[in-house]
DNA sequence: AACCCGAGCAACCGCTGTAAA
DNA sequence: CTTTACAGCGGTTGCTCGGGT
């Protein structure tokens, strides 16, 4: 009706990419672009889906794409990124430039997440030996997803929040201060807003100085909520985010 | 040396939100 | 407003390779 048919699986080669595929993509990607996914393969003469000629691009040919081992840095970082945000590997690879979502994703199921288990192997721990914290179960994600209908779940609600942020001494009042519908809201306007970036959190902490905290006073700070002005709300979140995941970890690395 | 098993990772699948006609 | 394709995302699969027996 209003487009061509969907891509055809008839012609359409699967299966690991050559060399050859890889410097066709590339070349015809650095010399016209990739605007339209579905007409690139058939304009630059691979026998491969759009969708296919896409993710090789965007996991693997992409030139700003780092390879090579995670550094601790950076493991540490997905550790408290994914204690923040669940399972979504997008937003947590747009905080570690030059990684994929899909390495990411990968690096978490075969190894990370087993560093969580308490009843690790010997051997896992020897073939990856990384300092790190005390071995904690695994964590559903502070914050809700507001479009996965996971937000008006039980739980997801302002308990699984509360506990996780139980280790400090403030959850009791940061719980108080709004309802799960509110911070259902809230999260969805404030956080996953494209203007709480890493970088906000990062000038809100430099203002404030990351030492300051934990402090569970400052959060109960009538300027400091998380209806407030969007600064002023990221600072809110970012204070709670301290004290949930010690966020200022990440703000010195 | 041969076999087995598990880890690592690239790629695919299916679903969802959005844009276009 | 409806229909359909596109783009992106997360889950899953299956192949490869290295270490252990």
């Amino acid at each position: 009706m209003v487009r061509a048919p969907c891509c055809e699986k008839m012609g359409v080669k699967k299966g690991p990419w050559t060399p050859e595929e890889d410097r066709i993509l590339v070349d015809y990607i650095q010399r016209y672009g990739h605007g339209n996914w579905r007409a690139l393969p058939k304009q630059a003469g691979l026998l491969r889906c759009g969708k296919s000629c896409r993710l090789r691009w965007a996991n693997y040919l992409r030139p700003d794409i780092k390879r090579g081992n995670f550094t601790k840095e950076e493991e540490e970082m997905i550790f408290k990124l994914h204690e923040l945000l669940g399972n979504r590997w997008s937003a947590i690879a747009a905080r570690l430039p030059g990684r994929t979502d899909n390495e990411i994703k990968n690096v978490w199921h075969t190894y990370l997440k087993k560093r969580l288990m308490p009843n690790q192997t010997v051997k896992e721990s020897k073939k990856r030996a990384i300092h790190t914290s005390e071995p904690k179960t695994e964590s559903k994600p502070i914050i809700p997803r507001s479009d996965s209908g996971l937000a008006t779940s039980p739980e997801y609600s302002m308990s699984g929040f509360s506990s996780s942020v139980a280790d400090g001494n403030s959850a009791a009042t940061v719980e108080e201060s709004f309802s799960s519908e509110e911070f259902t809201e809230i999260i969805d306007e404030r956080f996953w807003s494209e203007t709480l970036s890493m970088d906000d959190c990062f000038a809100t902490t430099m203002q404030y100085g990351a030492s300051e905290t934990p402090s569970g006073d400052q959060i109960n700070e009538p300027s400091l909520s998380p209806l407030s002005s969007n600064s002023e709300g990221m600072e809110f979140w970012w204070r709670v985010f301290m004290e949930a995941g010690e966020m200022k970890d990440l703000a010195l690395i």
